[in-house]
DNA sequence: CGAGTTAGTGTAAATCTAACAATAAGTAGG
DNA sequence: CCTACTTATTGTTAGATTTACACTAACTCG
């Protein structure tokens, strides 16, 4: 039988990519509200206390599934959260009480963020999740707990990350067009990036490999198809990028 | 009556620069061993459970001072540890039998650095530390626990830091010479740099000030003085330094 | 076949990086 | 006084990188 741990959590921010938006990952807690006898949405990164004895990184990807069904999904660390008060607000109390055995305790809280392709992950709420939902990050309202926080630095990191590891290649499909690369792109930085110098840089990287194919049906010139090139990629890696800055 | 927190730690890597050397600060957590009947040094980074009610960053600093004396030093988080065996060696466990009263349970830490002058802190070792020294950092050998490994990360996270962030000028007296500086650079990397490009890139900056003021006394071409000039180096931080490479 | 849409391409100016060596100013010791 | 020693100080050049900027190409749709 396994032990809550009843001061360690561990929250999930997960970004998802659909050629288009960033969006973030996030459950509807939800609560029955017995004085106005309605449902009252809240919402919320995934996330819940850790097992005694269980890995930290081994914790996060338990409870992503847990509570959205996803599985697989390598995230990492971005900060440890830590307020006394962190949980103390009425409506986070309200809650808790209704799914803690110790909904008083003070909880530090782990943050694991990382960034999938969105449609491959089409969560399905469970245990005290009443629905999981992709929602685009610039649209994200308030929170609960102190997650608004939460999902700030877990951009600022993946940010932080994308200029030393230019990840996100495994976010596109196999053959991918450099605009939809930039794309990519653009939308974690959130802003226009000019697209000469964007093409020039990633080239240069060597990362991309052009395919003879392009593509078919589109009501305007076909992009050309690109490929990643992994090996080089790791080769990159090796070296240490130092700073990729777009 | 304060209550600890037996699942949470706090470990400060706290890093010293003596205008020579980068140090950190290690203490001797002792442990008599009463097969040998003698006194066995063990030395770790100061780090012991946090109280139910306090901040982590607050934390970190009555950590801090409690077992070395050292006071009103502000520490940045860099990670989260967790193994569930990070306190399971044979050795680990007989100090924490010592100390502890649930020497087996199950601690998550939370890792802090910052980065002093050296010749302003002198440690005064209690609690359960034995003694507190400064330590050159590339003579720390085998540390207690997971305690090498946050070492290796609290040294990474300063020199990503030190990349956006130019700290290190509350390091050096209040007039400085660059050469100095550029020693306290070349300590933090752990490799030489070129004095002319160290140069111009500083002055580029902006944020030191020539003095009127030389060295005296020393036997060679006496240096000129600089100043750091705060507001410009706020300024900075304001625009955002982006990266600051040498 | 014209309108609409996205793809694709080059260049110049400014800035930054990296590599490199000779002279200057003091002290110390004879 | 003179020499040896030590550290400080300074500039240039070639190459790479950054940034800004606008037109033509290729396709579908109506």
């Amino acid at each position: 039988m396994k032990r809550l741990n009843p001061h360690i959590s561990i929250d999930c921010v997960l970004f998802g990519f659909d050629f288009e938006n960033l969006h973030v990952l996030l459950i509807d807690r939800g609560r029955y509200d017995s004085d106005f006898k309605n449902e009252i949405v809240q919402y919320a990164l995934p996330g819940d206390l850790i097992y005694m004895d269980e890995q930290l990184d081994e914790g996060a990807q338990r409870v992503l599934k847990d509570l959205t069904g996803l599985q697989n999904i390598f995230m990492e660390q971005f900060g440890a959260f830590g307020d006394p008060g962190r949980l103390s607000s009425e409506s986070d109390q309200r809650w808790l009480k209704s799914i803690r055995s110790e909904p008083e305790e003070r909880v530090v809280t782990i943050g694991y963020y990382s960034l999938v392709k969105m449609h491959d992950y089409i969560p399905v709420a469970s245990s005290f999740a009443r629905s999981a939902v992709w929602v685009p990050v610039n649209e994200v309202a308030e929170l609960a707990f102190d997650h608004n926080i939460l999902l700030d630095k877990a951009l600022s990191a993946l940010r932080q990350t994308l200029q030393t590891r230019p990840i996100g290649f495994n976010l596109l499909p196999p053959k991918f067009t450099l605009s939809q690369l930039q794309r990519l792109y653009e939308a974690i930085h959130n802003r226009d990036i000019d697209k000469r110098n964007f093409r020039r840089k990633i080239i240069k990287l060597g990362i991309v490999t052009e395919l003879a194919e392009k593509q078919e049906g589109v009501a305007h010139k076909p992009a050309r198809f690109f490929s990643f090139d992994k090996d080089r990629y790791e080769e990159l890696l090796q070296e240490g990028f130092e700073n990729f800055k777009l």
